[in-house]
DNA sequence: TAAAAATACTCCATAGGTATTTTAT
DNA sequence: ATAAAATACCTATGGAGTATTTTTA
């Protein structure tokens, strides 16, 4: 018996199904199959029943799991008391989160971030394909789980390369609709400045943006103090927006927070 | 992290050697070495020190030691739970013992019998090849623990194959001079059947002579039971012997004494 | 120096992968 | 018909072996 097998049979129990665990430990689905079966195998029993919904615990499979959770809780002991950190944390954020928050671990090994779409986030974290999405807007998903939220401040932002005289300016938005950005934006320009909001396609196009041409944009207050080009603009103005950080349901990993450089 | 190297390390705690952990877990002296290393390297420490007597645990390993007792508790009681037999429990025994009381564990793929001369025995006890030695003597031996004693009663044994006058038959005994057979025989014959003493170097070929030759032998009653060729002889007499049931110290197998015919 | 552990090497079982088939609703 | 698990087949890592060297009291 092996317990890296026990650590399979643990997750399948959670997803039930071969793929998501797969995805979750970097395995391939015909190998969750197999190491399955050989567990089962060893104990002379079946501990799953199968559909073409995916894998459901059996009675034997019950009587199985105190003993699985057991072995695990120990086996994390251990790496708790030696202080080993194998697993890595896969966090999905977009692009502005991904440059605000998620900065300094990308260069720490028990990380890895990945920066896309929120749509595609959530189906990276249905797939277990990632641990932890953070987003800036609601998701409405039986399978997933708010974590915490985090309110940042949205200022007027500008380039501080940028000299010219950005009295009549243009506004920047994304062209993502769903953007709280660019809804918190479209909010608080005023009628006459509508005519000139420019849309683009992505934060760093933005900001090449800002720097070249007479441009300004609503962002996080956070951007200023990572990104040294840019500054805020002008008075302060009483915007928020929430990112909401989701894991799976079942999800047994913690997200510290003090992780995020808040 | 695998539970196999778990199981080394615990036996390794208790035997503080390679070879003799390889012994009992039926591996390669190398191969335990190596095994311990990689857990080692797993953990970030040193579990072990090393002498040219053996391995004994370090603070660090005493660390571990804790976790690992708890791992292989679960992992027996999992065992027990889906009724998994995989370990073999390996016994040995003199030639009177086999015969008498260990015949139907030839038989269960659970045992392995070894028959041996007590020295051999002793030999291999102590290098951990068997688990438990079941003797007619009394052994001191720092390493070794008394698990139980089981009396037996001996009478006079004859072949029911043989059909001479038994008057004036000669008395076979166990050439090896421990044989607490041989002792218990030499006090109880009168002097006149002092001469007729025939030395004998197997059981075996005892019981072949009392069959074709006029002879008679004392030997534990039990033997009558377990071949029918044999039977009590005249009447009985006050005689008995022990057997001693030993194990290493540190064994943390249990013997229970059913298995044994008793 | 002697007894034990560690190392160098070899082999092969099997974990893990790709591609496909089978199964269950 | 479709979504998922199982299987067939392949590759390669590393577990387990033999023989030898190194280490330690």
């Amino acid at each position: 018996m092996e317990l890296n097998d026990i650590i399979i049979f643990n997750e399948l129990v959670n997803l039930e199904s071969t793929i998501k665990v797969a995805n979750k430990l970097s395995y391939v689905q015909s190998n969750i199959s197999k190491r399955i079966s050989k567990l089962e195998k060893e104990l002379g029993t079946s501990l799953f029943e199968r559909t073409n919904r995916g894998m459901i615990l059996s009675s034997d499979g019950k009587r199985f799991l105190p003993y699985a959770k057991q072995m695990i809780q120990n086996y994390n002991d251990i790496k708790n008391e030696f202080l080993l950190f194998d697993e890595k944390y896969r966090i999905g954020a977009t692009q502005s989160i991904s440059k605000n928050y998620l900065q300094e671990l990308y260069t720490d090994e028990n990380y890895e971030i990945y920066t896309r779409s929120t749509t595609e986030l959530v189906g990276l974290l249905h797939t277990c394909q990632i641990d932890f999405i953070i987003v800036n807007q609601e998701i409405n998903d039986l399978d997933f789980k708010l974590l915490f939220t985090i309110e940042e401040k949205l200022i007027w932002v500008k380039s501080n390369l940028n000299d010219n005289n950005l009295k009549d300016c243009k506004v920047a938005i994304s062209r993502d609709k769903t953007c709280p950005y660019r809804q918190r934006t479209l909010e608080l320009i005023n009628r006459e400045q509508e005519g000139k909001v420019i849309e683009v396609d992505s934060l760093d196009i933005l900001i090449d943006l800002m720097e070249k041409k007479n441009i300004i944009s609503i962002l996080p207050e956070k951007l200023i103090t990572v990104n040294n080009k840019l500054t805020n603009y002008n008075s302060n103005i009483k915007a928020y927006s929430k990112l909401y950080i989701y894991s799976l349901k079942n999800n047994d990993k913690i997200f510290n927070n003090s992780i995020l450089s808040i």
